[in-house]
This record gives structure tokens, sequence and C-alpha cells, in this order.
DNA sequence: GCTCATCCTGTTTTT
DNA sequence: CAGGATGAGC
């Protein structure tokens, strides 16, 4: 491998160092390189830690371990997220601070305990935390205390990993920068980090003088690569992108296209114009790179993405062109569908249970998705789910049932239902009760997205298992374990042809083509109403979305948007 | 207590 | 535009 000047110092450079670089300038790369040559001088059981916030991530990075290092060397480097290396850690010695062993909430048992309790649910977090039980999010602070407060175990730690690299330093929270601190008192400690890339700044806990705080504790020699770019280096895209980042005048280089959309009433849907970019931006990296390129749909808000997605799931027409359905990759947390498609599963199970348990079950099913609801932000669905819980009670204890989505899950139990023992059939079937009220309507809604799982086989062949001549027996248990199981976990981590997902979530990740979808009233990319702060953060993720590009970029953008960049001075 | 019409406002996330 | 908050009215 060729090394510039910069890259030999880096190699040659002892003690805490700080390598900033935009995209694709090869921060990782070198830090495994550097990584690699501390290999040598590894005692037995020693390893290199390299830190990183998503499993996305992790992977990606063990992805690029594979070009820079053999076998051998691989295995005594551990690429783990944030969170892993600390659960790991409590899991391990949580037990000082509290005196028991440790014990750990998931998420969705997080959000039930969290709907259920009336008060502050950090105060109460803390004090299960106290007790040993720690929620997700208590990972890091409890981790950073051990590492600060026991000699023991940071030494255990710093012994075991006398070099730690954190990836995305800029983006490090409070609570990750103590245990780094504190690691670095006798490991040795690289950070990568880009300032331009930091984006998650709304965060609690993110703060833009992370950079400079390491500079001042862990004084790292400092080293720039901004100015290389290896991910598109004849395009020009790192440079419009830079340039929209410093709205400074730039032409948009021959790989940068923008589709305006109409914003008139009675124009065809935006919707079109992404489906059209797609398929152009397809056909275009096809023939350019004689293979099936890989192409990532962005837009700054996740129920954009979602919307896309019907739309581009099906073949439509713009002007004279065709548009072909596009299969897709849609990167969205399902956990919201999948509490709908418990609700869908419950309504399996009603012919074989009696009244009063089947409506229950199923009126439980519907609770639970409002407390989900609630816990991910919406305040009013705490209502709902004290209605349909009274409902409950008003249905065990024969009263009057006031909830109408009680009432027409009750009617249409009474009417009856039958079930075929055709699985996807009956899915439907069950998925068409969910009408009629409100909730039922937004229930109905969500349980059709779990179609972007592709699980429909798996569900089908869980359901079967369960079906027992009359109705599905424990339908829920089986749709649960069928969410949870391995192979819809794993099939979806191989990089699809087209990803749908939202700027922030396209993070370190890279593809042929990229479209970036501006809204109208909402996930614009620039806007007159915004202050500076907001139009910096937005201009920086812009060009983190541009620069996931290796080959070109399509912006589809309404008609009236305003301009990324300033005109260029006119000629004379 | 529950629903519906009306008004209002506008993002992003890991495990 | 769409989804959430609000509050009058049952």
């Amino acid at each position: 491998m060729d090394l510039d000047d910069k890259r030999r110092e880096i190699l040659a450079a002892h003690g805490h160092l700080l390598i900033e670089g935009g995209p694709g300038c090869g921060k990782t790369t070198i830090a495994l390189l550097k990584a690699k040559e501390r290999l040598n001088t590894l005692a037995p059981g020693q390893r290199v830690l390299f830190l990183s916030f998503s499993r996305a991530a992790v992977r990606q990075i063990g992805d690029r371990t594979s070009g820079v290092l053999d076998r051998d060397a691989r295995s005594l480097i551990e690429i783990r997220t944030f969170h892993a290396f600390f659960m790991e850690l409590v899991r391990s010695h949580g037990r000082l601070l509290t005196g028991v062993p440790a014990s750990f909430i998931t998420p969705d048992r997080e959000k039930h305990l969290r709907a259920d309790f009336d008060g502050a649910w950090p105060t109460e977090r803390r004090r299960l935390a106290g007790q040993g039980r720690y929620v997700f999010d208590e990972l890091a602070p409890t981790a950073a205390t051990l590492l600060e407060e026991s000699r023991a175990v940071r030494e255990l730690c710093t012994d075991t990993y006398p070099l730690v690299i954190v990836d995305e330093f800029q983006d490090t929270n409070t609570d990750q920068w103590r245990a780094v601190k504190a690691l670095s008192a006798k490991s040795t400690v690289i950070c990568l980090a880009d300032p331009d890339q930091r984006i998650f700044d709304h965060i609690p806990g993110v703060d833009a003088e992370r950079i400079n705080h390491a500079i001042e504790y862990l004084h790292p020699q400092q080293f720039d690569l901004s100015g290389d770019n290896h991910r598109s280096p004849s395009g020009g895209l790192l440079d419009y992108a830079n340039a929209v980042l410093r709205n400074t005048p730039h032409t948009p280089p021959e790989t940068i296209k923008t589709v305006p959309y109409p914003t008139h009433y009675g124009a065809a849907p935006f919707e079109r114009y992404v489906h059209y970019a797609v398929v152009a931006l397809r056909r275009y990296l096809a023939e350019r790179l004689g293979r099936q390129p890989t192409i990532a749909v962005l837009a700054a808000e996740n129920a954009l993405l979602a919307r896309i997605s019907e739309k581009i799931a099906a073949d439509s027409t713009i002007g004279p062109h065709q548009l072909p359905a596009v299969d897709h990759d849609l990167v969205f947390d399902p956990e919201l569908s999948a509490a709908a498609g418990y609700v869908v599963a419950s309504i399996l199970e009603w012919p074989g249970l009696g009244r009063t348990d089947a409506l229950t079950r199923t009126l439980r099913a519907v609770a639970d998705f409002y407390r989900i609801k609630y816990s991910n932000g919406t305040l009013g669905a705490k209502n709902t789910v004290r209605t349909i819980e009274n409902a409950i009670g008003a249905l065990t204890n024969n009263t009057t049932v006031k909830a109408k989505t009680a009432k027409v899950l009750i009617a249409s139990y009474d009417n009856g239902i039958s079930l075929a023992g055709q699985p996807v059939a009956d899915w439907q079937t069950a998925r068409t009760l969910l009408s009629g009220s409100t909730e039922l309507d937004e229930l109905f809604k969500q349980a059709r997205l779990l179609r972007l799982l592709k699980a429909t086989d798996l569900f089908a062949w869980v359901l079967m298992e369960a079906w027992d001549s009359l109705s599905y027996a424990d339908a829920a248990g089986a749709i649960r374990r069928a969410l949870a199981s391995e192979s819809l976990t794993t099939s979806r981590q191989e990089t699809a042809q087209v990803s749908l997902m939202s700027m922030h979530r396209s993070k370190g990740k890279e593809f042929d083509g990229v479209v970036i979808v501006e809204g109208t009233y909402t996930a614009k990319l620039l806007d007159t109403g915004w202050d500076a702060k907001r139009t910096d953060e937005s201009r920086r993720l812009t060009r983190v979305a541009i620069t996931r590009a290796r080959h070109a970029v399509v912006l589809v953008r309404p008609g009236d948007g305003l301009p990324l960049t300033p005109p260029l001075p006119a000629a004379h």
C-alpha cells in the first residue's frame, strides 16, 4: 500500500492521536494500519479495542478490516459498539456499585414501564439503576462511573486494551467521553473525527465542543486528512458537498443533477418524481459501471420515506416515462408496526378462545401499541391507553364498555370470524377488522407496514405451525418469536440494491448513487424561516447525504426550493 | 369518561 | 399535508 508522508507520520507517532478528516478521507484505514502495527507489541491476552456507535458501523468497519489485515490480526481487534462494550462492563462489574448482580431492561420493556409510570421517567430510570436494573440509556453513565471509580475495573480494561480507537468521535456523548477519558489514563487513545459530520447535536450529552475537550484533556498529536478523498475522487462530489456546507459559490459537477418537482394544486405527486429519479439513476449507473449499482434514497424525515416507499413499490408513469415498481428496503424501526401486528395476531386466536379472554387479549395488544406510542413521544397516547384499559375492566366486570375501539372489536367478535387455515389470507381477514375507530384505522395503517420486513413467508410458516383446525393458537406469541428471530434480523443486513433511509441513518455508509429528496411542508433542506443554527445543521446533514455517493447524486426538490449554494459571480 | 371537530405546527437516534 | 393537541359537548 502506498503511504504518503502524512500517513507515515501517523504510523510513527506515539501517544494519543486525533485524526480529523472528511468523508472518504481514509481515517478508518489509517487507524487500522496503526492498530496493525501495535499488534506486534501486544502481550498475550491483549487486544485492540475499536469503538463505534451502531451495529451497522461495526459491520462496515469489520468488512473494511479484511482488506487491511489478515485473519490472525483481525482476531486481535475487537470492533464493538459502545453499548455492547458498556453492557459487558456493567454485567461483569455492576455489582461493585449496587451489591446485586446487574440485570437489563430491554427497550420494549422500558416503553411499557414508562407508559405506566406517573412521574419523571429519568428519575425512575436512575432509581432502577440503583437497584442494579438497567435501562439501555443507563449503561453508558454506569460504565463510565465504574471506570472512573474502580481502579481495578479500569486497569483490567487498560491492561486488556492498550490501544483504544474511537470512531465518529465528534458525536460521542458526555458519558462515552467520560469512559474514554478514564481509559486514556493507561491506554493509548486514537480519536477519529470530522467536526463537519456532527449531526447528532440534538441528542442530550452530545457537544459541539467535544473535539476541543479531547484536545485539552488528551493533548493528542493532531493530524488533518481533510484534503484527501478516496470515495469519489474524480466526480467533484466532495467539493460540491463542501460548497453546500460553507454556502460558497460552486457549479454542480456533471455527477449531480437536480429534478425539480411542481408544487401547485393538481400537479403530479412528488413521489412520482422520486420514482423517476431512482429509475433513471439506476439505468445511468448500471450503464456506466457495467453492473447493478447500489442506490440510497435519503430524506430528512422518516415519514416522508415511508410515503415514498409505498408509491415506488407499484408500477407508475410520469409523462411519457414508464416507471416499473422498484424493489427496495425501507430502513425503519418496526416496533410500532410489530405492535400492530400483535393485535392482528391476537384476532387470529379468537375462534379458539372464550369471548372475554379473546377480546381482553386483543385489547391488551391495542393498549400496548399505544404505550409504545406514548413512550415514543405522543403525549395523547396515554389517554388512549387508559381508555382501552377501562374498556378491559368493563368487559371483565360485565359493565358498560364505553370506548369505541372496544365496542367495534366486540361487535366483530360477536359477528364471528371464520379462518381457513391459510395464513396469508387469514392474516388479511383479521387485519380487515382493524377499522371503524380512529385507533383501529391507525393500527391498520401500521400493520400494513409490516410488508416492508419481507417476512410474509416466515409469518406464514410460523402461523401454519400454530394452526389447530379452528384458530391459530398463540398466534401473537408465534409472531413475536418470528420477529425476534435470527433469520429476520440477518437477512436485513445485506445491502439492498435500493435502500430508503433517513440522512442521519446513512452516516458512515456508502452507495454508488444517492437520491436526496426534499419535502415541501417538512423535511426541507433549507428554509427562509430558519435561524443560523438550524441552517448550519441542515447544511452539515446535506453534506453527509451528498458524500454517501461514490458516483452520482440526484436532488429531487420542490421547484421553489432555495438554492443550496449562492450564484456564481457574473462573468465579464 | 370519551369522541370529534378544529386549530396548530413542523427533524434527526443508538442499543 | 398530516398528525398531534385542545376543548366543547355528549
